[in-house]
DNA sequence: TCGCTGGATAGACGGATGTCAAATTAGATG
DNA sequence: CATCTAATTTGACATCCGTCTATCCAGCGA
């Protein structure tokens, strides 16, 4: 839509093939660690399973900050992160603004955690 | 007191049910951050890699600590991150020390991304 | 026993990160 | 236009984290 940042590509590398596969380059492993660093935080973490969870599939900012003791300033620092890492998108329709996640971030990160058959021949 | 945690017990909590499933409690999103925050360094997201992907599925510490251009107590560092967080093991046999994933921990990871049945209404 | 080597620990230092208060932007409504 | 509310941005501050050097511990072999 309108002039929303396009902020860090972090979409392309690093996302499919497993840990278990092939060496990761040096840069794949620095942009695979900013996703991961994004969901190293409690407070994202609830973020993201609130806004993954939600009946509807977007959740208000409105409501996701009273779900914390922390201020709204933090709040939208959270979800900024969450954002630049490609986790979820935020659109804006009137006063409020909504944000959803990105089902194909969630799905490959899935990817990246299987193993090979274990017990080969 | 049977959940008792040792050093760090990251096994038990918020290991099933995915991100979009129910409410992540405090204590569980806090047990997860710990796990992601392993995963957040460039250089243990590498070392994890090369520890899933070696043949025999175990690495020996030398010969990870020559792939990088880190010194030996660094990379020791980084090891133990991922040892704190369940996602490897070590074990010493003579003189060298040698690693191991722990299969269980990327599995259950894994499914922590996985999505409901979209629902297009 | 001594000495050598692989690996872990301790402490220090600089840069990144989470939080807040204050200021700012964007829509809605008088 | 004036003003109110939702949300973001800015700047500051305390804490955390990755890296190093120096030191210590554990096996092995002479």
């Amino acid at each position: 839509m309108s002039k929303m940042p396009k902020l860090e590509d972090v979409t392309d590398p690093a996302c499919c093939a497993p840990l278990s596969g092939p060496a990761l380059s040096e840069a794949e492993a620095a942009e695979l660690a900013k996703v991961f660093k994004a969901l190293s935080d409690p407070v994202r973490l609830r973020l993201l399973n609130m806004i993954a969870s939600v009946d509807g599939g977007e959740a208000c900012v409105c409501d996701l900050t009273g779900a914390f003791e922390l201020t709204a300033p933090t709040i939208s620092h959270h979800l900024k992160v969450l954002r630049q890492a490609g986790l979820i998108e935020g659109e804006r329709r009137g006063t409020w603004v909504y944000y959803r996640v990105v089902p194909d971030r969630l799905t490959r990160l899935s990817g990246l955690f299987a193993l090979p058959a274990l017990v080969p021949a």
